[in-house]
DNA sequence: CAAATCTCAGCTGCACTGAGATTC
DNA sequence: CGAATCTCAGTGCAGCTGAGATTT
């Protein structure tokens, strides 16, 4: 297992990426950023911008500049926690459920593009290596994966 | 093989993976940007800045930009192309090959970070399904991989 | 007081586009 | 003329740091 140059290629395949995620995600007038953003938050309604940053691997302060164009075009709204008057709860609104749904199928057809070829279970070992590897990469960095 | 959410895992894998990139680059001095260029232009010297950009996946001019630096800094040479007035030739220099030389160490600690757990098979089919990925995205956007 | 959250302001890396000059 | 290369100038996204206010 020498010379497999993991660090470049993984790269390489996050910037061919890129474009179609762009895509797909502009076609709800998103960002990927904002897009990815939604979807967490889709999960776990209720969740302040501090842990979706953590959960996200980003600082708290680009977590708000994504969220801030969203607040602002209503996709999120966001609540005072009546238990701690610091903390700013998220919440997706009808229109950021729309805006989720309209990315959707673009997302879903590069999931298939990107194991064109692969059989089901060639497929799944894939996804449980990625995993596996963002798991020894971020060891002990978030209480729980954000998966 | 539903919901294996490869773009956003792929995505995270990459943002987890970029402080250590990041970290072994700085340690010569370099971006990471600058470092991959370096690593190709060592295995094809005399390349133009647009073909090594072609097998970087970025334009021209991005390319440019991030070679000026390492052409002030005199890590890379350049040569008119003898037989193509308007094409410049690029080369290592000594300093160059000796920045690879600094940074090498921290990357190849990396590449085996990220296959911790992993068997031999594993990291080899791991490796061959990122290449398969790769070449399905970028299917006739270059000549030959720039592997 | 310490820790967490949120906000403001500014910076960097690295993509992009568009336009122009030169050369083959 | 068309295609490729190189350069200049400007844009945007998405990270970052630092500092300050507020709350538990």
């Amino acid at each position: 297992m020498e010379d497999t140059n993991f660090t470049y290629v993984i790269k390489q395949v996050e910037l061919a990426l890129r474009p179609y995620i762009e895509e797909a995600c502009a076609a709800a007038g998103m960002t990927t950023a904002q897009y990815t953003a939604l979807t967490v938050l889709e999960r776990r309604p209720g969740i302040t911008s501090s842990e979706l940053a953590r959960r996200s691997f980003v600082r708290a302060q680009t977590m708000a500049q994504t969220m801030d164009p969203m607040l602002e075009a209503g996709l999120v709204r966001r609540e005072r926690d009546p238990l701690h008057a610091r903390r700013l709860l998220l919440y997706l609104t009808d229109k950021g459920a729309a805006a989720i749904s309209q990315a959707r199928p673009g997302v879903a057809e590069l999931e298939r593009l990107i194991t064109t070829g692969f059989t089901d279970e060639e497929g799944a070992a894939f996804a449980d290596y990625l995993r596996r590897v963002r798991n020894t990469l971020t060891d002990g960095r978030i209480p729980a994966p954000a998966d």
